[in-house]
DNA sequence: TCACATACCTCTAGGTTCAAGGTGTGCATG
DNA sequence: CATGCACACCTTGAACCTAGAGGTATGTGA
């Protein structure tokens, strides 16, 4: 029962939200989405995708609603407030982590997250 | 049969081998060490740091010899030659996994790492 | 008609991490 | 001298996440 999260997990999340942000998005879409704006870096899997936009709109993190493109059904995900919120604690949370480790790494950083 | 290491994964590893460039170290040192590093935000416990270290040992990375301090025994683990490449490939990861993220987020960040 | 991109989804295996437990020594406190 | 705490090592179990492969189905272009 890992009451603390595991410090590094939910990336997946944080990357799906954050880009959820600048608008409703299909689950297909936000694969290439996040692919595209980490030139390629990370890849997010549909495993990996679907599962969490389930688990997120289960918590009412999204909302979803379905809509008819050419003949074909998409399921468009949108944040909620809560799910702003949420998205909001995990960038401080990431930013926290990741200062700390680049101070134990003996990394100069300075960084600045635009909200 | 992960061919790929989750691309989020060794961080323990990472901060290890980090903290023992500055020379060699013992467990429970390590555990207090890092936690101090980061300013208490990442804290591994010894169920991570003991496996860890046995693993990187095993695989060459790591030397270690046992010494009597005030009558207890205290084993001491020093990189290898070998550990320090590892190292500096993991350190590259981190970087750019950290960077990609940091750009998806929206995150303006400017790092050098001192190696 | 065949193949491919689109679009959704599930399942399983694998690896990692956490928390808790277990052993034993030295030292300080009462 | 007994009790407790910090030191120092270690293993185990469960929980979690992710990757990857697999499965269904539609539209479009060759």
């Amino acid at each position: 029962m890992a009451t603390n999260p595991s410090f590094m997990n939910g990336v997946p999340e944080l990357l799906i939200l954050r880009t959820l942000e600048a608008g409703e998005m299909y689950g297909y879409e936000l694969v290439q989405a996040i692919r595209a704006k980490t030139n390629q870096a990370i890849s997010l899997g549909e495993g990996v995708v679907y599962p969490a936009l389930h688990a997120l709109e289960r918590d009412g993190m999204l909302k979803s609603r379905r809509k008819l493109v050419n003949g074909r059904t998409r399921v468009y995900y949108a944040l909620t407030r809560r799910g702003e919120k949420h998205l909001a604690g995990l960038v401080r949370h990431w930013q926290h982590i990741t200062d700390a480790i680049g101070l134990a790494i003996g990394e100069t950083a300075h960084a600045a997250v635009t909200l």
